[in-house]
DNA sequence: CATGATTTGTAATATTCCTACAAACGGGAT
DNA sequence: ATCCCGTTTGTAGGAATATTACAAATCATG
């Protein structure tokens, strides 16, 4: 299912890249999307202030064969994506709006990190998982909810796991390191100082580092293996950081590869799991 | 947003009760839905094997100005239609299908969760969480780590947060709320009786319950006012739970929610936490 | 400021679509 | 059977829409 990427998306990147009439063109569809999958191409073109040929070019620059097919393909991304681009909440928004932004730019930030998985450097964190003795899942603020969560996902796969939020902890269990010790290091920034102090005093043992943070970052450099996660610019201080949903489904992709690797016959085993909790629950119905 | 019903399903559905040549365009349409959003009346009509205004006809009795609408519709119809389908993990996937299916599945979920946003709900969950004294965010298992995602957002606010793993902990707080007090549950299925109970408790002091939960559970009963997950049927063992990207993110909305509540004097605040960490961090670069 | 490349607009053409109207069809009543 | 009337369907012309070819304008560069 190639699904192509959201035509919004590709227009907002190329948008420095386009001359003055086609700026005017992208603007004007980037204001009312849903608009223009209604508008005819003279519609458009006035509301852009440009001619019909113009509009018609910026059309077939974006792949399409014209105008009709540009808005088909306009309206399929309307429909299965996300309305705009990345949307900042303001002062401005009612309860009406800032919602459904806050699910647009989640939903978007998972639907960018799907279109470019390194498939590669996960599959090398699942054999490092599959195979560790003993996993340690460190990170601060924010990202100490993640590993929370990759803990209570991991456990099932029968390897001790650990989390840890204070620092000084962190530090003695990494110094303590040896083979087969697994130290999985969550950052948002991947330039929390003491975080990657502690990577630094695992490395000096004989135990293994991976790193679920920002491409780039200080925290990458220090890791055996590091799975990337983009990190939008933080613009706004009250704009929630989506980057760690998608760390989240990473970790649910690394869990999910486990578990494959496991193979069939432990199914049983994640069963017995699942069941331990059953008399935790008032029963369904 | 009334996000219509697909369109392919109701022309299915209305089938028997359309005349001759309507049957006809039905059925190409319905053997070729791709191929319509690309071809014209023309071309459609001779593949139905009617005459163009009998198409044109078609068009009007679903609800289209027109075929360029009704072709429009229609894309709209198959981009959404065809993704809301969530797709379980099995042993004979590998490392090209496994991850793209998780992420398609975390979308999926966070997309049905946009179209049903409990508006009502949330804005009445942020006037408590604004008005509040102090908020306690309690959850087990997995909801700890959405309930500690919840307290490293919301103590922004100069509001006292705290979370507790701690079933003990969390009951002998419940005791001790008063009015002012917030006492917000999360749980995936809403049925974890020692949670239930604990709200139970809540509920005999004047403090308030928010419950972030399934619809029905019942937790969900327990609350003063309850913001609704939906929950997937969990088949498989070993498929993660996306509901607690939702409710994430729904948390994310009610911090937003606050943070409009507030008012836009209140960005020097945030401002300052956010300072508050540069330190720890290596500088961009 | 002249020149060539690029961008943009004008106008004519081609395509696609819609409407008015007429023909064909089908079911009752005589 | 056949006439009538409502419904369905097609034909043809015209309106709307989109595309192309080409010319004018703009811009960068020597």
């Amino acid at each position: 299912m190639g699904s192509e990427p959201n035509l919004l998306a590709v227009i907002q990147s190329q948008l420095k890249d386009l001359n003055k009439s086609e700026t005017k063109v992208a603007t004007a569809i980037l204001n009312a999307p849903e608009d223009t999958t209604r508008s005819s191409i003279a519609t458009l073109a006035a509301s852009a202030g440009v001619s019909e040929p113009s509009v018609n070019r910026f059309c077939k620059r974006f792949g399409a064969t014209g105008f009709p097919d540009f808005k088909l393909r306009l309206a399929r991304s309307l429909a299965s994506g996300v309305r705009y681009v990345s949307r900042a909440v303001d002062f401005s928004d009612d309860i009406s709006t800032y919602p459904r932004k806050l699910f647009d730019n989640a939903i978007n930030a998972l639907m960018t990190a799907r279109e470019e998985l390194p498939l590669s450097d996960i599959e090398r964190a699942v054999d490092q998982v599959a195979q560790a003795r003993r996993v340690y899942f460190f990170g601060l603020g924010t990202s100490a909810a993640v590993a929370r969560d990759a803990e209570h996902k991991f456990f099932r796969f029968n390897v001790p796991v650990a989390t840890h939020e204070d620092p000084l902890m962190q530090r003695m269990l990494a110094a303590s390191g040896t083979v087969g010790d697994l130290f999985f290091f969550i950052s948002h920034t991947g330039r929390t100082k003491v975080l990657i102090e502690t990577a630094d005093i695992v490395r000096q043992t004989d135990a293994t580092v991976i790193a679920l943070t920002a491409a780039g970052s200080p925290l990458a450099e220090k890791a055996h293996c590091c799975i990337n996660v983009k990190v939008e610019e933080d613009t706004e201080q009250y704009l929630p950081m989506t980057s760690r949903l998608v760390q989240l489904t990473i970790l649910d992709v690394l869990a999910a590869g486990v578990t494959l690797r496991r193979g069939e016959g432990f199914t049983p085993h994640l069963a017995r799991i699942k069941d331990s909790v059953k008399d935790t629950r008032y029963p369904q119905g």
